[in-house]
DNA sequence: AAAACGACTTGATCAACATCAAGAATTTCT
DNA sequence: AGAAATTCTTGATGTTGATCAAGTCGTTTT
């Protein structure tokens, strides 16, 4: 009986259907009785720390995974013991697509915190979506999404300067963090200032530098990882590229 | 009867089981018969001249394009009247995966030159990838191909040199002229130097003066937009960035 | 063929950001 | 708690590649 209880509580936890999640994930768009049947193959291991790797480059691909709280950093170490990080994670978001291609892993990806995920395994995946038109169509959305994001930062990278990359950067994270619930102002980034700078393209000084000039010209406030975000506009205004952030200055 | 023949030509020539190309292409993998039900949905439109779209930003989105002879560029048009350029596309390649997401173009294609293209209605495609298991696994290993030749272009622009940036560039085309049968030190590039330099994120100057300075060093020989590769293992070391690319300087 | 235009090259200068260096603040280890 | 190791910040200097400017070559127009 006890152990009945303890499994049913288990199911409830893994459950999409409960999961404050489901409308940025895999369910979203999919009725009540597809979320079901998705359930019916999604697993839930035991929690990563912080340091912890989900995957290695390299490693065999055997799931997605969906972070459902906590926080990851996806990198692809390059050959002369540096590395590239390729994005940080938040709950809903789902990792490991680019591995598709040859059931090996391309990235690492490894927990900025604690970290609990979903596992998805992708041959079950797969066959699902071959019987669920709303699943297959929900991965190709996915999928896609990914190349649209990808893009984007190609041209953050290919003709951004600096305060316009830390600002986008800011910002994505602001609205990332308002969809799921939280603060679009006010968060904590549970990144170093070097892997800021990795992925953006800068050295850690220049990401050090322009906190400080933010926080001198009243865009934000920084200490540490705590972030509070005080001109969301004019961080806007910026990313926009074209000197006008001036201009557009708020009304102080 | 006369009809009659030029129809039947008309097939051969759309015809994926015909095409050189099928094997970098959609149909890779696909058994013959499945290899017929995809070319039973596929449609060969006129041939676009250089400077036509293919589609433009903020086309709704129909089919995606595979390009059967000719090349194609893609781009971002961004906000202040600039471009990122995305992508230079050959033979064999599906041009359009970005927008399958919100049904709608994200960035624009045109052509560089003569250019012929298969269009493959997207929604009969997904149609027939759900009851065509080889083709859905066929589709996703492709997005999931974008998805690594994007994170790859981003390690590019985040972490490399100029000069890495252009030997780079040389050299993916040098392998997919090779996959397509043609030479992989001399060729044509249809691209002008200011698109080169918009995609690498490096100034038109700067490109000019790179292709220059590689020709001093016999890396290669170039006029216009014919390239002749002569040291194509030096290119590979200056890819690889640091700079061992004079120890291993080629038995000359 | 001459003229006009655009693409490419080359040179000179400049600026943004990297690198080097050192110190301050935090976190981790014992 | 105290020491050691990180992480972050700040300053000084250097370098890469952008920008500005001018000229050459090639192509298109008339």
């Amino acid at each position: 009986m006890t152990s009945r209880k303890v499994v049913s509580f288990e199911n409830i936890k893994v459950a999409c259907k409960n999961c404050s999640l489901a409308t940025l994930c895999l369910p979203m768009g999919l009725t009540p009785d597809d979320v079901e049947r998705l359930d019916s193959i999604i697993k839930r291991g035991r929690p990563y720390h912080r340091g912890d790797h989900l995957y290695r480059g390299g490693d065999k691909f055997h799931s997605l995974r969906v972070i459902t709280s906590g926080s990851v950093k996806t990198y692809s170490p390059n050959e002369d013991g540096g590395e590239q990080v390729l994005g940080f994670h938040l709950p809903g978001e789902l990792i490991g697509l680019d591995a598709i291609q040859d059931d090996c892993h391309t990235c690492s990806a490894i927990a900025l915190e604690t970290t609990a995920v979903c596992e998805i395994p992708f041959s079950q995946l797969e066959s699902l979506s071959a019987i669920m038109s709303s699943l297959q169509h929900q991965m190709y959305r996915l999928l896609s999404r990914e190349i649209g994001q990808d893009t984007e930062m190609l041209t953050l990278l290919g003709k951004k300067s600096a305060e316009e990359r830390l600002a986008t950067f800011l910002l994505s994270f602001s609205e990332r963090f308002k969809q799921r619930g939280f603060s679009a102002s006010d968060f904590f980034l549970s990144m170093s200032r070097h892997e800021i700078g990795n992925y953006l393209g800068l050295a850690v000084e220049t990401v050090s530098r322009l906190f400080t000039r933010f926080q001198d010209e009243n865009l934000l406030r920084v200490e540490r990882k705590h972030v509070q975000l005080l001109d969301i506009p004019r961080l806007y205004d910026i990313v926009q590229g074209s000197d006008s952030a001036k201009s557009s200055q708020s009304r102080g």
